[in-house]
DNA sequence: CGGACGTTTCGTCACCCGCCGAAGCATCAC
DNA sequence: GTGATGCTTCGGCGGGTGACGAAACGTCCG
């Protein structure tokens, strides 16, 4: 059987603030060198490397040596999805997530696709347009919903075949909302990150929204973003 | 911003075998008393006690006091899919999940619904019947789904409207496949055990086809069980 | 080549945490 | 009441682990 020391072994890996703060910093994605993943998680490189170690031992990271470098990023999106199912129990009630930090509430992304009030926000924008079904907890792309990812910059002929499904909820943690994922989730947060409507804040997964971006949220989606 | 401690706090929980192994065990929404619970941990009674008194502070248990029995279960379905992920985590390949026991893999309870070899065959013959639908790795129910379910002996109706998505795909951590989950995925689970076609092994989340099961399972969804 | 830099390894210390046995509280059975 | 049972609390022991500084290693740059 699957033991219980398997399992308690790689939550022993989340179960200390230092580790726990660098698998934080990489949800988004991101691959960071060891010695900015130590200041992030307030240690010595030292310490962070045994650290490191022993993340990259339990299949948590990936390590991509780069010259003197070491860039670390989350194994894979199992690792992603955990992180956040975890922090679902921590937040059974919504309104301890209501409690949350304003910035990281409003944008953020959810390993490769946006999430909080931003992310709920265009999907809800896309509902109500038509160009997104919502049944039973699960999304699905009606033809208006194709024709207009297509105008607006998105190719959905790349995405689709892939391993990956085109559309996938993705409960969000502050919202308590289903929030659009899976690959099209990720098309979208690269291409407005591409096209400067948001910007990634240095060192943390918030996401500012640029002068462009709140012009753009409002024609595109009906948004205003204060 | 939900910090780095109180996940790590949350995480710490499950990183000890003798907890795991109690969590483990109550996986499928089962409530079981101290003792029990100790020795399926293999600690006294004294460090168990200490066990579920931290897990209880930290909203993974749910106690329920009756008489000089206390009775332990898991806080929530949170707390199920969060154990579901990290097993997910673990065994990213395949191969590990293909060498768990046999009764295992055939037939178990994930929570409160059915998972294993069973669930994702269950699913795949609703799927090729045309009573569900799976697109983009969500789960819809078409018409005939509906009526199928009604004439199954499951009420939809009093299945909607609450707060828990009527449908929601659930990785299998032993198939690498999606199963069906939510409110009907318990509701159905549990019309199955009450039908007496499955029956639970009594401290496992393992599951027994009866003998009417395998008629049943064959007439109503084609299923020839060994 | 030599120095700067990022990272790892080593040695060491301190603390936390899991473990148990014994004792203390409840509750149930008689 | 009296004893048995289930569980918790208390006190104390031992091992694991996270922390650091110092030093070694490898890489980049002038």
């Amino acid at each position: 059987m699957f033991s219980k020391h398997r399992l308690a072994e790689v939550a022993a890996l989340l179960g200390d603030a230092g580790r726990a703060g660098m698998l934080l910093a990489l949800w988004d994605g991101s691959a960071r060198p060891a010695g900015e993943l130590a200041s992030i998680a307030g240690v010595t490189p030292a310490t962070a490397s045994a650290h490191l170690a022993r993340l990259v031992a339990g299949g948590l990271l990936r390590v991509e040596v780069r010259g003197r470098h070491r860039y670390h990023r989350l194994a894979g999106p199992e690792v992603a999805q955990a992180l956040e199912s975890l922090a679902a129990v921590l937040a059974p009630h919504p309104a301890s997530a209501a409690a949350e930090a304003p910035p990281l509430r409003r944008a953020r992304l959810c390993y490769d696709h946006l999430a909080g009030q931003l992310g709920v926000g265009i999907g809800d924008a896309l509902l109500a347009g038509g160009r997104l079904r919502l049944r039973d907890g699960a999304f699905s792309l009606p033809p208006a919903g194709r024709r207009w990812f297509e105008r607006f910059g998105i190719e959905l002929g790349a995405l689709e075949g892939g391993r990956r499904p085109l559309l996938r909820s993705c409960l969000d943690w502050t919202e308590r909302r289903e929030h659009l994922g899976g690959a099209l989730g990720a098309a979208l947060a690269t291409h407005l990150l591409e096209r400067d409507w948001l910007r990634r804040e240095r060192g943390a997964r918030t996401l500012l929204v640029t002068a462009a971006g709140r012009r753009g949220f409002l024609r595109a989606f009906g948004l205003r973003l204060e």
